[in-house]
DNA sequence: ATCCAAAATGTAAGCGCTTTCATAGACCAT
DNA sequence: ATGGTCTATGAAAGCGCTTACATTTTGGAT
């Protein structure tokens, strides 16, 4: 592999002219920059970003650390955040933990944040559904320009991209509302986490405000799985209540709760209404297609990404990119799932 | 951040010693290796992988040039792939040019090609639907150590993990016709697609040995998504074809049908049968449960990370893993989606 | 011709590690 | 004592780039 030095050789000029040809053509004369740029093409010349990199003090490198991609929340913000990088010039380097909520867990994610740092990336975007709280926040703290998707902590909250879940949470209830329900149950997430919390306290306090009760005979756990929503909408149904609609905190558990209707031949939404939260992708190839709130996940990613780029130390010199937004609003998106109770057919 | 040379004085001994005693210690007398243990921990020294990689000459990086990490395919071999890497001390470059089949994605592709190369990975695993045989196999060549998930092309065909599509096909057929149908249809993917063009054969030419006739008025074409699936099954149901079941060539197009089913409340397997490919994550959660040829995705996932690892110069020295597999068979899940028509309850 | 600022290029010192080679003890057999 | 073999360490030369600084060249303006 030709090296800068074969590059320059060949040229007949000096490696720091090959250098300033390739980083700041305009610091060298046109005829030079010729020679310069066929002695690369005729050497086949790839520059080593590594020695770059070394040499220039900023990998241009930020770290991605997730739980997995399997996942339609994750999958589509990695993809953009990837996206941005690259379009910016920079390298993604990716750790995967795993989907695991246990305990073992948080040493596999405290390596593999070790690992980015050792790489000497310039910023961490953490995804991780299942981490603790403090654990984060400290984390975050001692990684200036980390930042992270999803949670909120306390001392790094400027650094956090989050949805308002429990405004989101507010949108399901209204919805329903509006739309004649008033018989109402819940299936939640895990109860450890907070954007699962949010979302039931946005649901029941907007349910309240218009006098509807949620008792907790009618809230249901799950664990944000299909086979968790399945699992809860059984238990609700043979509980007997009657309820015309249900909330289901997330569109893998809404998807669940489809799947248990079907095979009990519950018609949806004419026996039963369901609103999901999230609107992955799945939510469109649902029968009846998923009424949910979505998430901007996109934007999301993007002030992810843009907020990394400005904390880079790689881009300390170069003009910062726009603010961006740290805080999303969460939309509702009525498809076909709900039905109108206010308005008969 | 603490250096080396930092550590080395407050151990009062010289780089090569502390470098030594982190990379083989059995080097370094077990006193001297506990004065350094102590200076590393009281300087927090942390080591810059870059000039690492530089000075060996190695990076201990992996490239991934993907797609989209938004696949029920792809997903879980990315997964897999990464956590195996990190076992090994391996770190994960990844590059994912998006989800489209135009001409615009080679650029693209090219582009995140040689940035890997550029950024010194070891080898690179190429995951891409939408990538020209002809051009795959030329960068395969010019790259000795990368290789290929989903295709085979002629030249670098020992580096290509592949399943075998024909063999799919005809499971998926043999087991329509064990299940007593005769009368079959098929939703193949795109034309153009050598994989989709296998399973379409191994199906067609399974179904003759039998006797049983495709005439290419059955057989309609998606393009692997949900929507050309119910878009193929609308026009299927149109033509009015008695077909008894239908072979649709991925999980996702499978969807399309079922759904498509659904709003015209055709039974499914009573009044229809459909048998997908994939065993995707959503084939457990369709209803009824889909059955589907599987891919073992997992297993050729850990073949690509393994081959990678195994051509990869910083692992010149290291013993080679186990010889991976590189030609997968797929295998019949049998869920709930196909009647038994030869058996009648 | 002469001078000077600006433009173009070269020289060489790093970046933070690893590793070869040389050196110095330590230990044992003669 | 002498030599030889090991073991433990250090000195220093890179790895392939970038860049501060020094030097040379250029092209007016005088």
């Amino acid at each position: 592999m030709a090296k800068l030095q074969d590059v320059a050789t060949l040229a007949g000029v000096s490696t720091a002219t090959v250098s300033r040809t390739l980083n700041n053509p305009e610091l060298v004369d046109p005829s030079t920059r010729q020679k310069v740029a066929n002695a690369i093409s005729t050497s086949g010349y790839q520059r080593n970003e590594t020695a770059r990199s070394l040499a220039m003090r900023s990998s241009r490198t930020i770290g991605l650390l997730t739980d997995t991609f399997s996942s339609n929340y994750f999958a589509p913000i990695l993809d953009e955040a990837i996206k941005i990088l690259h379009d910016f010039g920079y390298y993604a380097i990716v750790e995967a933990t795993g989907n695991h909520a246990n305990h073992k867990n948080v040493e596999l994610q405290k390596r593999a944040w070790r690992s980015l740092i050792n790489r000497q990336v310039e910023s961490i975007i953490v995804l991780c559904a299942f981490m603790d709280d403090r654990e984060l926040d400290e984390m975050l703290m001692e990684f200036p320009s980390a930042i992270n998707i999803g949670h909120s902590v306390e001392q790094a909250k400027s650094r956090c991209i989050t949805v308002d879940h429990y405004t989101g949470g507010q949108l399901a209830a209204q919805h329903l509302i509006e739309m004649g329900h008033r018989n109402i149950a819940m299936i939640s997430g895990p109860a450890d986490r907070l954007d699962s919390q949010q979302r039931g306290d946005g649901f029941k306090d907007e349910l309240n405000k218009h006098g509807i009760d949620l008792p907790s005979s009618k809230v249901y756990t799950g664990n944000y799985s299909v086979l968790g929503g399945s699992q809860a909408m059984q238990k609700l149904l043979e509980t007997g209540h009657e309820v015309t609609a249900v909330f289901a905190q997330n569109d893998d558990m809404a998807v669940g709760v489809i799947n248990e209707c079907f095979s009990r031949s519950i018609e949806i939404p004419k026996d039963l209404s369901i609103i999901g939260f999230d609107d992955s992708s799945m939510a469109t190839s649902t029968m009846p297609p998923l009424t949910t709130i979505s998430q901007p996940l996109k934007q999301m990613s993007q002030s992810a990404a843009t907020l990394a780029l400005n904390l880079s130390v790689g881009r300390k010199n170069d003009k910062p990119l726009a603010k961006p937004t740290i805080h999303f609003l969460p939309e509702l998106i009525a498809r076909q799932s709900v039905a109108n109770l206010a308005k008969p057919v």
